[in-house]
DNA sequence: ATTAAACGCTACGATACCGTATCGTATCAT
DNA sequence: ATGATACGATACGGTATCGTAGCGTTTAAT
């Protein structure tokens, strides 16, 4: 043994990568069930009996129901790579395109109107959601960002106001008034914001 | 009796103002539940323990609890009044600042969500909520027609896309970034929409 | 082979909720 | 006064879900 005294009390990767099988079998069928019905219909019985682990199994890991659930709404944080085109309306393009083709498909476009119901209520919610939404905007705001340094942008420039500006109407679309989000709109949306800066 | 026969068979002021007070009562409790908990957390027994009307009679009125729920969000479809200040950017003004001073505090904005998340999933909802959204979206609709027939605004123009362009930010900042909607924040999104018509 | 950790299975207790049944009471028009 | 209609109170049956207990079985390290 090489990296372990006799003594050992952390676990072997061996050891680990059962109890990480479970882990991750689990949180899988956890984020699958979470898309299809949202937090209110979630239940630990129908994720034991989807994933195959046990329900005891499920909550050796996790001690209640509220912590499995915020555990597979965390997989919903995933930034974004950020382009760079040289230019920044090929940058705001390139993201709000990605976005608006994402925004009917994702997985997450279907949770996402629960987690901020929950959200409303629920402080711990609160704070998953607003990683989330940080992590959708980080994009938006490095390449302005960018743009500022280039002086493509003024250092006066309200960085959260454009980004409000940007991504308020495709959400606005995916979700309240539940239109389709085509590139002509998208290009309609960057050439409005855009051109009063 | 002036309106009515012997034989009348509709109910008639007095028979149906006990029947009407039930309802009141029980759909105002309902929606003030609503605004607590959202749609998932909606229960007839909580309705009735508050109301004082027994979970009975609630059954009597409505056949299901979806039902009673449906009946409370309709509550929440109300038109708001379109202004008319005689330009387009006036209108427009007074529509926003308006729904920005209801965003944090009325009581529809907390039940949003949980609408438009059930909605994302029953069709019935669905309709609900798009009967809610033409009811925000309508003033706004209203005076960029208006603009359109002074010729303040061109034929072209795509009023869905506009329309987006000015309350997606607003609610962008209600229920995905939570930052706080201020007048210099409607004032920044209309400057920056109305410069490009 | 032995042993400890992790797992599966079944069965619970507890609670909450839906929707109904039953029966007695209050209201109100006539 | 009488009868019809609506209501209240209580008690259910049925189901779903959370979270736990008990106990045997598998896995994998030594």
């Amino acid at each position: 043994m090489t990296t372990s005294n006799k003594s050992e009390r952390v676990p072997s990767d061996k050891v680990n990568s059962r109890v990480e099988r479970s882990r991750h079998t689990v949180l899988t069928t956890a984020f699958e069930l979470l898309s299809e019905g949202g937090v209110a219909s979630f239940t630990v019985d129908e994720v034991a009996r989807r994933s195959g682990v046990a329900k005891t199994t499920i909550y050796r890991h996790w001690p209640t129901r509220e912590a499995l659930v915020m555990d597979a709404c965390s997989r919903m944080i995933a930034e974004q790579e950020t382009p760079d085109t040289g230019s920044l309306e090929g940058d705001v393009t390139a993201i709000l395109v990605e976005i608006a083709h994402l925004l009917p498909t994702a997985n997450w476009s279907f949770v996402l109107p629960s987690i901020v119901d929950t959200a409303e209520r629920n402080p711990e919610f609160a704070e998953i959601h607003s990683r989330i939404q940080r992590g959708h905007a980080a994009p938006l705001r490095e390449v302005l960002q960018r743009a500022v340094g280039r002086g493509e942008l003024s250092v006066d420039a309200d960085v959260s106001t454009i980004v409000a500006a940007l991504l308020g109407p495709l959400f606005y679309r995916r979700w309240f008034s539940r239109e389709p989000i085509d590139d002509q709109f998208v290009k309609a949306i960057i050439k409005r914001v855009l051109a009063s800066l």
